[in-house]
DNA sequence: AGAGATTACGAGTGATTGCTCGCATTCGTC
DNA sequence: GACGAATGCGAGCAATCACTCGTAATCTCT
Protein backbone atom coordinates (compact mmCIF):
# COMPACT_ATOMS: atom_id res chain seq x y z
CA UNK A 1 0.00 0.00 0.00
CA UNK A 2 3.20 2.44 0.20
CA UNK A 3 5.11 2.90 -2.45
CA UNK A 4 8.77 2.67 -1.18
CA UNK A 5 11.35 3.67 -3.61
CA UNK A 6 14.30 1.65 -3.33
CA UNK A 7 16.52 3.74 -2.01
CA UNK A 8 14.91 5.53 1.20
CA UNK A 9 13.23 2.09 1.61
CA UNK A 10 14.56 0.95 5.02
CA UNK A 11 11.67 -0.05 7.80
CA UNK A 12 12.76 -2.52 10.58
CA UNK A 13 10.36 -5.10 9.37
CA UNK A 14 11.00 -5.42 5.68
CA UNK A 15 14.75 -4.48 5.38
CA UNK A 16 16.19 -8.16 4.72
CA UNK A 17 14.02 -8.12 1.80
CA UNK A 18 14.26 -6.86 -1.67
CA UNK A 19 10.88 -7.39 -3.21
CA UNK A 20 10.17 -7.47 -7.12
CA UNK A 21 7.14 -5.74 -8.55
CA UNK A 22 5.46 -9.38 -9.32
CA UNK A 23 5.40 -8.83 -5.09
CA UNK A 24 4.21 -5.95 -4.30
CA UNK A 25 1.27 -6.81 -7.00
CA UNK A 26 0.68 -9.98 -5.13
CA UNK A 27 0.41 -7.78 -2.46
CA UNK A 28 -2.31 -5.92 -3.78
CA UNK A 29 -4.42 -8.68 -4.98
CA UNK A 30 -4.56 -10.39 -1.38
CA UNK A 31 -5.25 -6.94 0.14
CA UNK A 32 -7.78 -6.07 -2.16
CA UNK A 33 -8.91 -9.91 -1.87
CA UNK A 34 -9.02 -10.03 2.03
CA UNK A 35 -11.02 -6.98 2.17
CA UNK A 36 -13.86 -8.69 0.13
CA UNK A 37 -13.84 -11.86 2.11
CA UNK A 38 -13.48 -9.70 5.30
CA UNK A 39 -16.24 -8.14 4.24
CA UNK A 40 -18.86 -10.80 3.19
CA UNK A 41 -17.99 -13.49 6.00
CA UNK A 42 -16.65 -11.12 8.96
CA UNK A 43 -13.31 -11.46 10.33
CA UNK A 44 -13.51 -14.11 12.61
CA UNK A 45 -15.24 -16.79 9.82
CA UNK A 46 -12.62 -16.16 6.97
CA UNK A 47 -10.16 -18.16 6.30
CA UNK A 48 -6.49 -17.72 5.04
CA UNK A 49 -7.35 -19.97 2.58
CA UNK A 50 -10.18 -18.26 0.98
CA UNK A 51 -8.40 -15.32 0.93
CA UNK A 52 -5.45 -16.94 -1.10
CA UNK A 53 -8.32 -18.63 -3.47
CA UNK A 54 -9.93 -15.31 -3.94
CA UNK A 55 -6.73 -13.43 -4.64
CA UNK A 56 -5.73 -16.52 -7.17
CA UNK A 57 -2.73 -17.47 -5.04
CA UNK A 58 -1.72 -20.35 -2.86
CA UNK A 59 -2.15 -20.16 0.58
CA UNK A 60 1.64 -20.95 0.66
CA UNK A 61 1.87 -17.34 -1.14
CA UNK A 62 0.46 -15.95 1.24
CA UNK A 63 2.51 -16.46 3.58
CA UNK A 64 5.39 -15.93 2.01
CA UNK A 65 4.43 -11.57 2.00
CA UNK A 66 1.91 -12.30 5.55
CA UNK A 67 3.23 -13.72 8.50
CA UNK A 68 -0.53 -14.96 9.82
CA UNK A 69 -4.17 -14.06 9.46
CA UNK A 70 -4.07 -11.17 11.99
CA UNK A 71 -0.95 -9.41 9.79
CA UNK A 72 -3.11 -9.41 6.80
CA UNK A 73 -6.21 -7.34 9.05
CA UNK A 74 -3.51 -5.11 10.54
CA UNK A 75 -2.11 -4.24 7.03
CA UNK A 76 -5.93 -3.82 5.82
CA UNK A 77 -6.68 -1.69 8.69
CA UNK A 78 -3.33 0.70 8.32
CA UNK A 79 -4.50 1.65 5.00
CA UNK A 80 -8.19 2.28 5.93
CA UNK A 81 -6.80 4.41 9.12
CA UNK A 82 -4.07 6.44 6.78
CA UNK A 83 -7.17 6.98 3.89
CA UNK A 84 -9.97 8.13 7.01
CA UNK A 85 -7.18 10.28 8.21
CA UNK A 86 -6.67 12.07 5.06
CA UNK A 87 -10.63 12.26 4.70
CA UNK A 88 -11.11 13.67 8.23
CA UNK A 89 -8.29 16.35 7.63
CA UNK A 90 -10.95 19.04 6.54
CA UNK A 91 -12.25 19.51 9.86
CA UNK A 92 -9.22 20.54 11.32
CA UNK A 93 -9.36 23.82 9.49
CA UNK A 94 -12.73 24.90 9.60
CA UNK A 95 -13.54 28.31 10.14
CA UNK A 96 -16.84 28.95 11.69
CA UNK A 97 -16.97 32.64 10.78
CA UNK A 98 -17.21 31.51 6.93
CA UNK A 99 -18.44 28.25 7.03
CA UNK A 100 -21.27 27.52 8.92
CA UNK A 101 -21.58 23.78 10.47
CA UNK A 102 -24.04 22.29 8.37
CA UNK A 103 -22.14 23.27 5.51
CA UNK A 104 -18.93 21.51 6.87
CA UNK A 105 -21.03 18.69 7.36
CA UNK A 106 -22.57 18.69 3.98
CA UNK A 107 -18.94 18.56 1.86
CA UNK A 108 -16.95 16.39 4.02
CA UNK A 109 -19.82 13.57 4.59
CA UNK A 110 -20.15 13.10 1.28
CA UNK A 111 -16.57 11.42 0.79
CA UNK A 112 -16.66 9.43 4.08
CA UNK A 113 -19.62 7.67 2.80
CA UNK A 114 -18.41 6.87 -0.58
CA UNK A 115 -14.76 5.74 0.73
CA UNK A 116 -16.67 3.47 3.16
CA UNK A 117 -18.89 2.15 0.59
CA UNK A 118 -15.99 1.38 -1.38
CA UNK A 119 -14.33 -0.35 1.08
CA UNK A 120 -16.62 -2.54 3.42
CA UNK A 121 -14.44 -4.32 5.24
CA UNK A 122 -13.40 -0.97 6.97
CA UNK A 123 -16.48 -1.26 9.01
CA UNK A 124 -16.04 -4.86 9.63
CA UNK A 125 -12.71 -4.20 10.81
CA UNK A 126 -13.80 -0.79 12.95
CA UNK A 127 -16.53 -0.72 14.39
CA UNK A 128 -17.80 -4.73 14.22
CA UNK A 129 -16.49 -5.26 18.21
CA UNK A 130 -14.44 -8.42 18.45
CA UNK A 131 -11.32 -7.77 16.08
CA UNK A 132 -8.27 -9.18 17.38
CA UNK A 133 -4.68 -8.47 18.07
CA UNK A 134 -2.65 -6.11 16.28
CA UNK A 135 -5.89 -4.59 14.76
CA UNK A 136 -6.59 -2.68 17.66
CA UNK A 137 -3.36 -0.64 18.15
CA UNK A 138 -4.71 0.79 14.39
CA UNK A 139 -8.02 1.26 15.39
CA UNK A 140 -7.83 2.89 18.93
CA UNK A 141 -5.57 6.08 17.93
CA UNK A 142 -7.41 6.50 14.74
CA UNK A 143 -10.86 6.87 16.76
CA UNK A 144 -9.08 8.79 19.51
CA UNK A 145 -8.11 10.97 16.88
CA UNK A 146 -11.46 11.42 15.54
CA UNK A 147 -13.08 11.72 18.74
CA UNK A 148 -10.64 15.19 19.38
CA UNK A 149 -11.39 16.32 16.27
CA UNK A 150 -15.19 15.98 16.76
CA UNK A 151 -14.93 17.77 19.78
CA UNK A 152 -12.37 20.59 18.80
CA UNK A 153 -15.03 21.14 16.01
CA UNK A 154 -17.71 22.06 18.74
CA UNK A 155 -15.48 24.00 20.81
CA UNK A 156 -15.26 25.92 17.75
CA UNK A 157 -19.13 26.93 17.12
CA UNK A 158 -19.83 26.53 21.05
CA UNK A 159 -17.43 27.72 23.22
CA UNK A 160 -19.37 28.48 25.72
CA UNK A 161 -20.16 24.36 26.10
CA UNK A 162 -18.78 22.93 29.36
CA UNK A 163 -15.81 20.59 28.71
CA UNK A 164 -17.65 17.87 30.30
CA UNK A 165 -20.88 18.13 27.83
CA UNK A 166 -18.04 18.83 25.39
CA UNK A 167 -16.60 15.20 25.73
CA UNK A 168 -20.03 13.37 26.00
CA UNK A 169 -21.23 15.18 22.99
CA UNK A 170 -18.13 14.03 20.84
CA UNK A 171 -18.47 10.41 22.11
CA UNK A 172 -21.98 10.66 21.05
CA UNK A 173 -21.53 12.01 17.91
CA UNK A 174 -18.37 9.62 17.17
CA UNK A 175 -20.88 6.26 18.11
CA UNK A 176 -24.29 7.60 16.61
CA UNK A 177 -22.11 8.40 13.22
CA UNK A 178 -20.63 4.54 13.09
CA UNK A 179 -23.95 3.02 13.95
CA UNK A 180 -25.86 5.13 10.51
CA UNK A 181 -22.71 4.24 8.71
CA UNK A 182 -23.65 0.13 8.01
CA UNK A 183 -27.13 1.54 7.29
CA UNK A 184 -25.70 4.00 4.11
CA UNK A 185 -23.24 1.21 2.88
CA UNK A 186 -25.49 -1.35 2.58
CA UNK A 187 -28.00 0.98 0.79
CA UNK A 188 -28.86 0.92 -2.58
CA UNK A 189 -26.84 3.77 -4.84
CA UNK A 190 -29.77 5.54 -5.86
CA UNK A 191 -30.47 6.03 -1.95
CA UNK A 192 -27.11 7.04 -0.91
CA UNK A 193 -27.39 11.10 -1.28
CA UNK A 194 -30.85 11.27 0.61
CA UNK A 195 -29.18 8.87 3.67
CA UNK A 196 -25.84 10.91 3.47
CA UNK A 197 -28.24 13.80 4.04
CA UNK A 198 -30.28 12.01 6.93
CA UNK A 199 -27.11 11.29 8.56
CA UNK A 200 -25.76 14.89 8.41
CA UNK A 201 -29.00 16.43 9.57
CA UNK A 202 -28.85 13.26 12.62
CA UNK A 203 -25.73 14.89 13.58
CA UNK A 204 -26.65 18.31 13.54
CA UNK A 205 -29.99 17.70 15.23
CA UNK A 206 -27.29 16.83 17.83
CA UNK A 207 -25.20 19.99 17.54
CA UNK A 208 -28.18 22.10 17.70
CA UNK A 209 -29.49 20.61 20.99
CA UNK A 210 -26.53 20.64 22.38
CA UNK A 211 -25.36 24.45 21.50
CA UNK A 212 -28.91 26.05 23.12
CA UNK A 213 -30.71 24.34 26.21
CA UNK B 1 -36.59 -18.74 29.98
CA UNK B 2 -40.06 -19.59 29.58
CA UNK B 3 -42.01 -21.23 32.71
CA UNK B 4 -44.19 -23.85 31.39
CA UNK B 5 -46.34 -25.63 33.16
CA UNK B 6 -46.99 -29.44 32.76
CA UNK B 7 -50.14 -29.16 31.52
CA UNK B 8 -50.01 -26.57 28.22
CA UNK B 9 -46.27 -27.38 27.63
CA UNK B 10 -46.68 -29.66 23.97
CA UNK B 11 -44.07 -27.94 21.70
CA UNK B 12 -43.06 -30.00 18.94
CA UNK B 13 -39.41 -29.45 19.31
CA UNK B 14 -39.34 -30.81 23.13
CA UNK B 15 -42.48 -33.53 23.47
CA UNK B 16 -40.87 -36.38 23.73
CA UNK B 17 -38.88 -35.05 26.16
CA UNK B 18 -39.64 -35.03 30.50
CA UNK B 19 -37.54 -32.08 32.44
CA UNK B 20 -36.76 -32.24 35.77
CA UNK B 21 -36.30 -28.99 37.97
CA UNK B 22 -32.40 -29.63 38.29
CA UNK B 23 -32.94 -29.59 33.99
CA UNK B 24 -34.49 -26.14 34.32
CA UNK B 25 -31.90 -24.78 36.44
CA UNK B 26 -28.95 -26.10 34.65
CA UNK B 27 -30.12 -24.41 31.70
CA UNK B 28 -30.57 -21.34 33.07
CA UNK B 29 -27.45 -21.88 34.59
CA UNK B 30 -25.85 -22.79 31.10
CA UNK B 31 -27.73 -19.78 29.49
CA UNK B 32 -26.24 -17.24 32.10
CA UNK B 33 -23.23 -18.39 31.62
CA UNK B 34 -23.09 -18.09 28.05
CA UNK B 35 -24.21 -14.26 28.23
CA UNK B 36 -21.08 -13.90 30.11
CA UNK B 37 -19.10 -15.60 27.91
CA UNK B 38 -20.71 -13.76 24.52
CA UNK B 39 -19.95 -10.34 26.17
CA UNK B 40 -16.66 -11.08 26.65
CA UNK B 41 -15.35 -12.40 23.73
CA UNK B 42 -17.93 -12.48 21.27
CA UNK B 43 -19.60 -15.19 19.29
CA UNK B 44 -17.25 -16.98 17.33
CA UNK B 45 -14.29 -16.74 19.83
CA UNK B 46 -16.43 -18.35 22.41
CA UNK B 47 -16.23 -22.03 22.63
CA UNK B 48 -18.83 -24.43 24.25
CA UNK B 49 -16.23 -25.83 26.68
CA UNK B 50 -15.79 -22.25 27.90
CA UNK B 51 -19.26 -21.82 28.23
CA UNK B 52 -19.83 -25.04 29.96
CA UNK B 53 -16.71 -24.76 32.56
CA UNK B 54 -18.41 -21.15 33.34
CA UNK B 55 -21.46 -22.78 34.55
CA UNK B 56 -19.50 -25.60 36.45
CA UNK B 57 -20.74 -28.29 33.95
CA UNK B 58 -19.22 -30.98 32.00
CA UNK B 59 -19.13 -30.26 27.74
CA UNK B 60 -21.55 -33.51 27.78
CA UNK B 61 -23.92 -31.78 29.67
CA UNK B 62 -24.21 -28.54 28.19
CA UNK B 63 -25.11 -30.83 25.22
CA UNK B 64 -28.14 -32.58 26.68
CA UNK B 65 -29.95 -29.19 26.79
CA UNK B 66 -28.68 -27.88 23.75
CA UNK B 67 -28.19 -29.51 20.43
CA UNK B 68 -25.47 -27.23 19.14
CA UNK B 69 -23.46 -23.76 20.00
CA UNK B 70 -25.94 -21.69 17.87
CA UNK B 71 -28.70 -23.43 20.02
CA UNK B 72 -27.38 -21.35 23.25
CA UNK B 73 -27.08 -18.02 21.38
CA UNK B 74 -30.87 -18.74 19.71
CA UNK B 75 -31.76 -18.95 23.43
CA UNK B 76 -30.04 -16.09 24.69
CA UNK B 77 -31.57 -14.07 21.54
CA UNK B 78 -35.01 -14.90 22.02
CA UNK B 79 -35.05 -14.32 25.70
CA UNK B 80 -33.24 -10.94 24.40
CA UNK B 81 -35.81 -10.18 21.97
CA UNK B 82 -38.81 -11.52 24.23
CA UNK B 83 -37.86 -8.64 26.62
CA UNK B 84 -37.02 -5.98 24.51
CA UNK B 85 -40.52 -6.18 23.11
CA UNK B 86 -41.89 -6.06 26.50
CA UNK B 87 -39.59 -2.65 26.96
CA UNK B 88 -40.26 -1.17 23.76
CA UNK B 89 -44.28 -1.43 24.26
CA UNK B 90 -44.97 1.78 25.85
CA UNK B 91 -43.68 3.59 22.89
CA UNK B 92 -47.42 1.97 21.01
CA UNK B 93 -49.75 3.56 23.57
CA UNK B 94 -48.21 6.84 23.25
CA UNK B 95 -50.67 9.73 22.92
CA UNK B 96 -49.27 12.95 21.47
CA UNK B 97 -51.69 15.30 22.43
CA UNK B 98 -50.88 14.38 26.06
CA UNK B 99 -46.98 13.46 25.98
CA UNK B 100 -44.40 15.17 24.60
CA UNK B 101 -41.95 13.41 22.69
CA UNK B 102 -39.44 14.12 25.13
CA UNK B 103 -41.29 12.52 27.63
CA UNK B 104 -42.00 9.58 25.99
CA UNK B 105 -38.06 9.02 25.33
CA UNK B 106 -36.78 10.49 28.84
CA UNK B 107 -39.19 7.65 30.38
CA UNK B 108 -38.68 4.88 28.18
CA UNK B 109 -34.78 4.79 27.41
CA UNK B 110 -34.05 4.41 30.96
CA UNK B 111 -35.28 1.21 31.41
CA UNK B 112 -33.70 0.10 27.93
CA UNK B 113 -30.27 1.46 28.86
CA UNK B 114 -30.89 -0.94 31.85
CA UNK B 115 -31.30 -4.00 30.09
CA UNK B 116 -28.70 -3.79 28.47
CA UNK B 117 -26.04 -3.08 30.74
CA UNK B 118 -27.45 -5.60 32.60
CA UNK B 119 -27.64 -8.04 29.70
CA UNK B 120 -24.06 -7.08 27.30
CA UNK B 121 -24.21 -9.86 25.33
CA UNK B 122 -27.18 -8.85 23.35
CA UNK B 123 -25.69 -6.44 21.58
CA UNK B 124 -22.99 -8.64 20.85
CA UNK B 125 -25.76 -11.24 19.50
CA UNK B 126 -28.03 -7.80 17.89
CA UNK B 127 -25.77 -5.16 16.65
CA UNK B 128 -22.34 -6.83 16.58
CA UNK B 129 -22.77 -7.79 12.65
CA UNK B 130 -21.97 -11.28 11.67
CA UNK B 131 -23.92 -13.39 14.38
CA UNK B 132 -24.60 -16.64 12.44
CA UNK B 133 -27.45 -18.94 11.86
CA UNK B 134 -30.78 -19.34 13.68
CA UNK B 135 -30.20 -15.42 15.85
CA UNK B 136 -30.72 -14.26 12.63
CA UNK B 137 -34.16 -15.39 12.30
CA UNK B 138 -34.94 -13.70 15.83
CA UNK B 139 -33.02 -10.36 15.32
CA UNK B 140 -34.97 -9.36 11.68
CA UNK B 141 -38.28 -9.43 12.88
CA UNK B 142 -37.41 -7.70 16.18
CA UNK B 143 -35.54 -4.78 13.94
CA UNK B 144 -38.38 -5.04 12.14
CA UNK B 145 -41.29 -4.35 15.16
CA UNK B 146 -39.23 -1.68 16.13
CA UNK B 147 -38.45 0.00 12.98
CA UNK B 148 -42.10 -0.14 12.85
CA UNK B 149 -42.51 0.94 15.97
CA UNK B 150 -40.44 4.29 15.35
CA UNK B 151 -42.24 5.09 12.21
CA UNK B 152 -45.19 4.55 13.64
CA UNK B 153 -44.22 6.84 16.73
CA UNK B 154 -42.88 9.71 14.12
CA UNK B 155 -46.38 9.42 12.10
CA UNK B 156 -48.44 10.32 15.50
CA UNK B 157 -46.20 13.54 15.50
CA UNK B 158 -46.22 14.59 12.15
CA UNK B 159 -48.50 13.66 10.12
CA UNK B 160 -47.57 15.69 7.03
CA UNK B 161 -44.24 13.84 6.95
CA UNK B 162 -43.95 12.25 3.11
CA UNK B 163 -43.84 8.40 3.94
CA UNK B 164 -40.40 7.77 2.43
CA UNK B 165 -38.72 10.32 4.69
CA UNK B 166 -40.79 8.42 7.30
CA UNK B 167 -39.45 5.41 6.28
CA UNK B 168 -36.09 6.43 5.83
CA UNK B 169 -36.39 8.44 9.40
CA UNK B 170 -37.21 5.73 11.77
CA UNK B 171 -34.34 3.48 10.12
CA UNK B 172 -31.92 6.40 10.88
CA UNK B 173 -33.06 6.60 13.99
CA UNK B 174 -32.95 3.20 15.06
CA UNK B 175 -29.16 2.91 13.01
CA UNK B 176 -28.12 5.92 15.38
CA UNK B 177 -29.73 4.30 18.91
CA UNK B 178 -27.82 0.88 17.93
CA UNK B 179 -25.03 2.92 17.55
CA UNK B 180 -25.01 5.03 20.96
CA UNK B 181 -26.37 1.45 22.92
CA UNK B 182 -22.87 0.17 23.27
CA UNK B 183 -21.16 3.65 24.51
CA UNK B 184 -23.68 4.09 27.36
CA UNK B 185 -23.18 0.29 28.33
CA UNK B 186 -19.28 -0.23 28.70
CA UNK B 187 -19.99 3.70 30.27
CA UNK B 188 -19.30 3.59 34.12
CA UNK B 189 -22.29 3.47 36.16
CA UNK B 190 -22.05 7.24 37.33
CA UNK B 191 -22.22 8.36 33.66
CA UNK B 192 -25.14 6.35 32.83
CA UNK B 193 -27.82 9.04 33.49
CA UNK B 194 -26.16 11.95 31.75
CA UNK B 195 -24.88 9.37 28.33
CA UNK B 196 -28.98 8.36 28.72
CA UNK B 197 -29.76 12.27 28.28
CA UNK B 198 -27.32 12.60 25.79
CA UNK B 199 -28.93 9.93 23.68
CA UNK B 200 -32.77 11.25 24.09
CA UNK B 201 -30.79 14.07 22.76
CA UNK B 202 -29.51 13.06 20.15
CA UNK B 203 -32.86 11.32 18.96
CA UNK B 204 -34.98 14.37 20.00
CA UNK B 205 -32.71 16.68 17.89
CA UNK B 206 -33.12 14.39 14.92
CA UNK B 207 -36.32 14.31 15.53
CA UNK B 208 -36.54 18.12 15.37
CA UNK B 209 -34.58 18.15 12.13
CA UNK B 210 -36.78 15.78 10.30
CA UNK B 211 -40.42 17.47 11.39
CA UNK B 212 -39.70 21.54 10.44
CA UNK B 213 -36.85 21.87 7.40
C1' DA C 1 23.49 -17.98 -20.61
C1' DG C 2 24.11 -18.84 -15.82
C1' DA C 3 23.98 -17.86 -10.83
C1' DG C 4 21.37 -16.47 -7.06
C1' DA C 5 17.40 -14.60 -5.29
C1' DT C 6 12.45 -14.21 -5.21
C1' DT C 7 8.08 -16.05 -6.21
C1' DA C 8 4.84 -19.85 -6.44
C1' DC C 9 2.83 -24.07 -5.34
C1' DG C 10 -0.21 -27.39 -2.59
C1' DA C 11 -0.20 -31.40 0.07
C1' DG C 12 0.57 -31.98 4.77
C1' DT C 13 0.83 -30.96 10.03
C1' DG C 14 -0.38 -29.70 14.53
C1' DA C 15 -3.57 -27.48 17.34
C1' DT C 16 -8.13 -26.11 18.23
C1' DT C 17 -12.95 -27.06 18.89
C1' DG C 18 -17.69 -28.52 18.19
C1' DC C 19 -19.65 -32.44 19.45
C1' DT C 20 -20.35 -37.76 20.82
C1' DC C 21 -20.53 -41.91 23.55
C1' DG C 22 -20.34 -45.13 27.12
C1' DC C 23 -20.97 -45.24 31.69
C1' DA C 24 -21.88 -43.50 36.56
C1' DT C 25 -24.97 -40.92 39.52
C1' DT C 26 -29.28 -38.86 41.10
C1' DC C 27 -34.27 -38.19 40.90
C1' DG C 28 -39.22 -39.30 40.77
C1' DT C 29 -42.46 -42.84 41.70
C1' DC C 30 -44.24 -47.03 43.43
C1' DG D 1 -35.62 -50.31 48.31
C1' DA D 2 -36.08 -50.84 43.55
C1' DC D 3 -36.76 -49.65 38.92
C1' DG D 4 -36.70 -46.55 34.91
C1' DA D 5 -35.75 -42.05 33.43
C1' DA D 6 -33.31 -37.99 33.58
C1' DT D 7 -28.95 -35.97 34.70
C1' DG D 8 -23.95 -35.78 34.71
C1' DC D 9 -19.37 -36.78 33.34
C1' DG D 10 -14.97 -36.21 30.53
C1' DA D 11 -11.97 -38.57 27.49
C1' DG D 12 -11.92 -38.76 22.78
C1' DC D 13 -13.45 -38.34 17.71
C1' DA D 14 -13.73 -35.88 13.40
C1' DA D 15 -13.48 -31.79 11.02
C1' DT D 16 -11.67 -27.34 10.37
C1' DC D 17 -8.05 -24.13 9.78
C1' DA D 18 -3.83 -21.43 10.46
C1' DC D 19 0.37 -22.28 9.00
C1' DT D 20 4.86 -25.06 7.06
C1' DC D 21 8.03 -27.16 3.94
C1' DG D 22 10.23 -29.22 0.13
C1' DT D 23 10.44 -28.30 -4.48
C1' DA D 24 9.87 -26.07 -8.87
C1' DA D 25 9.20 -22.06 -11.79
C1' DT D 26 10.50 -17.26 -12.76
C1' DC D 27 12.78 -13.08 -12.28
C1' DT D 28 17.14 -9.92 -11.95
C1' DC D 29 21.61 -8.98 -13.01
C1' DT D 30 25.93 -9.84 -14.89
Amino acid sequence: MTAETAENAETAADRPRKRQARGERRIAQLLEAAGKVFAESGYAATTTNAIAARAGVSPGSLYQYFPNKDAIAAALAEFYADSLDTLLAPFAVVDPAAVTLEEALGSSLGPLVAFHRENPACLVLFVGGHTPGHVMDLQAPLMARTHARIQALLALYAPELPPARLEWGAAVTLAAYKGVLPLVVEADEEQVPELTRELRDLLLGYFERLLRP
